[in-house]
RNA sequence: GGCCCUAUCGUCUAGUCAGGCCUAGGACACCAGGUUUUCAUCCUGGCGACGGGGGUUCGAAUCCCCCUAGGGUCACCA
């Protein structure tokens, strides 16, 4: 059996994107449901570009989507160094190897006279290419001009043909050379190229299949012409449709978040930004569309996964988002939300441990209500403002207006509220029940209490159960709260 | 524009490779009911698609061709 080995090569460039999450996704999952390597490597060569903040940032994003990687940056492996920048006497190597066997050639053209023949064709409205002027230059002048210092860059040497990729995903796919360029290979600064590298590192890292956006396509047949020209078999190609904005266009900052960040400050569980991404281009059965990571990897094939780009459906995404919430223990809510709740003030880190039943109760009555983590501090706002500053919404002020003897029913209710703690009834579910039986004795309508109540004691229109309110705040603090909604709300 | 990819409800998709089981299934969204003290959850129902045209076949969402539409790519970026 061969060793299936698969990768995901980031450029560290910038935020971390869903795009290249998913393509980790898959690759990784692709090598963990068989028994595969995994191995992450750092696409750096563009030197400019690199920064060691952003390789950082995707390091960090991959181990929080729960990605792990048995060979890169942080654990090492056979085929150090992962980070390209650190493999150029390697690459130096197979350049020197490639130009010696012919299949690549040195082109002296200088910036200029490719920017002038780019733009001389663009006027002719021809497809902007390299003409091949220096493909038959004379091998020992090449060395003498080469030996005097004169700039130049390596240019792969497209022979006449065509390439056949069969790709995994989208079946055969034929490229004729003639449209594919004289590829540069190395820089006139002697830095190496993405699709040289790419070749280089993919064969030295013994990988077997690659996994990516389409975008890469059309780039593949020139990969696959350096693997020929080097005596090795390319790998088996996977090109996963891309990831769309509501544009329709290649999902970027244009229509909406696209780093991975965005997400995770906005407090999408991890489980759902996972599921979400697992569904973009792939699903389980076609009827399931909430699974975990394991159930993912086991059923997990590139030959399953979609050929048409994937249109991002923030909506959906958010509904998943609110769906994971509902189904998690309690505790692990309240420790998803915490962070959250320091940011607003709320609580500091012991806090919840000194009350911990107290915050898993408010945990209860909000996990319904919430779609992200970061919704919260809003919603139980009530719970830790001043007694007699409760911010009263508008709608909240409104509905409870609308009953004429507002003050009255708070007065009352207030006494038998005091009736009841007297009488040790005060639990969540007798309270509830006794809140419906007091507003049926008196001949009201629900509202008559219940809106009145509700802005007194959390200022807003909608919310929690009431009774769970009163228990949330306990009797001094409804007391407080009702005295002041009695005075406020004439 | 050249080349390449793609084409099922508004969106994500199942079904396509091995044509009949498809009066095309699920999910999100939307709409209407129900449950509920409110909000939310939850439940029920509804709306809603095989881009168009030719073939092949007894039979096509599925195979072939053309058209159209969308996307990707054309860097000394990756």
């Amino acid at each position: 059996m061969t060793d299936l080995r698969v990768r995901i090569a980031p450029s560290p460039t910038g935020t971390v994107h869903l795009g290249l999450c998913r393509t980790a996704l898959f690759n990784w999952a692709y090598a963990r449901g068989r028994g595969g390597a995994f191995i992450l490597r750092v696409e750096d060569t563009d030197r400019t570009r690199s920064t060691a903040e952003s390789e950082e940032k995707i390091l960090e994003g991959l181990r929080w989507l729960g990605i792990d990687w048995d060979e890169g940056p942080g654990v090492g492996g056979p085929h150090e160094p992962y980070r390209q920048s650190e493999r150029s006497d390697a690459h130096a190597l197979v350049a020197a190897e490639v130009l010696a066997s012919g299949h690549a050639y040195r082109c002296f053209c200088t910036p200029e006279r490719l920017d002038e023949l780019r733009a001389a064709q663009e006027a002719k409205k021809e497809t902007p290419r390299y003409d091949q002027h220096c493909r038959d230059l004379d091998p020992g002048e090449s060395d003498r001009r080469a030996a005097a210092g004169e700039a130049h860059v390596l240019r792969f040497r497209v022979p006449e043909g065509e390439t056949l990729v069969r790709d995994l995903v989208r079946g055969d796919v034929r490229f004729d050379h003639g449209e594919i360029d004289d590829w540069i290979m190395v820089r006139r600064t002697g830095a190496p190229t993405y699709n040289f590298v790419v070749v280089c590192d993919d064969i030295d890292m013994r990988i077997s299949h690659v996994f990516r956006g389409e975008e890469h396509l059309v780039n593949t047949p020139k990969q696959v012409l350096l693997y020929g020209a080097l005596g090795r078999e390319a790998p088996a190609f996977g090109h996963l449709p891309l990831m769309l904005g509501t544009d329709r266009k290649k999902l970027s900052k244009r229509t909406g978040d696209t780093a991975l960040g965005d997400y995770i400050a906005k407090g999408y569980p991890r489980e759902a930004i996972v599921n979400f991404l697992c569904l973009q281009g792939w699903a389980l059965d076609g009827e399931t569309e909430v699974f975990d990571t394991e159930t993912f990897v086991k059923s997990f094939d590139i030959t399953d996964v979609q050929k048409a780009g994937a249109v991002f459906d923030p909506k959906k995404f958010l509904w998943l988002s609110g769906d994971t919430i509902r189904r998690m223990p309690i505790g692990e809510l309240l420790t998803a939300v915490t962070p959250y709740l320091e940011a607003a003030g709320m609580v500091n880190p012991s806090g919840i441990a000194a009350q911990r039943p107290w915050f898993e109760q408010l945990m209860e009555g909000e996990q319904e209500r919430i779609e992200l983590f970061s919704e919260l501090p809003g919603r139980v706002r009530p719970f830790f403002e001043a007694d007699d500053a409760v911010t009263y919404e508008e709608a909240a002020e409104k509905n409870a207006r609308k009953h004429e003897a507002r003050a009255e029913h708070l007065s009352a209710f207030l006494e038998w509220l005091e009736e009841r703690s007297e009488a040790g009834e005060f639990e969540t579910s007798e309270l509830s029940a006794g809140m419906k039986a007091w507003v049926k004795e008196r001949g009201l309508k629900f509202p008559a209490l219940f809106q009145p109540l509700r802005c007194a004691l959390t200022g807003m229109p909608g919310g929690r159960d009431l009774g769970d309110c009163i228990t949330l705040l306990g009797l001094e603090r409804c007391r407080t709260r009702i005295q002041a909604a009695v005075s406020r709300l004439i």
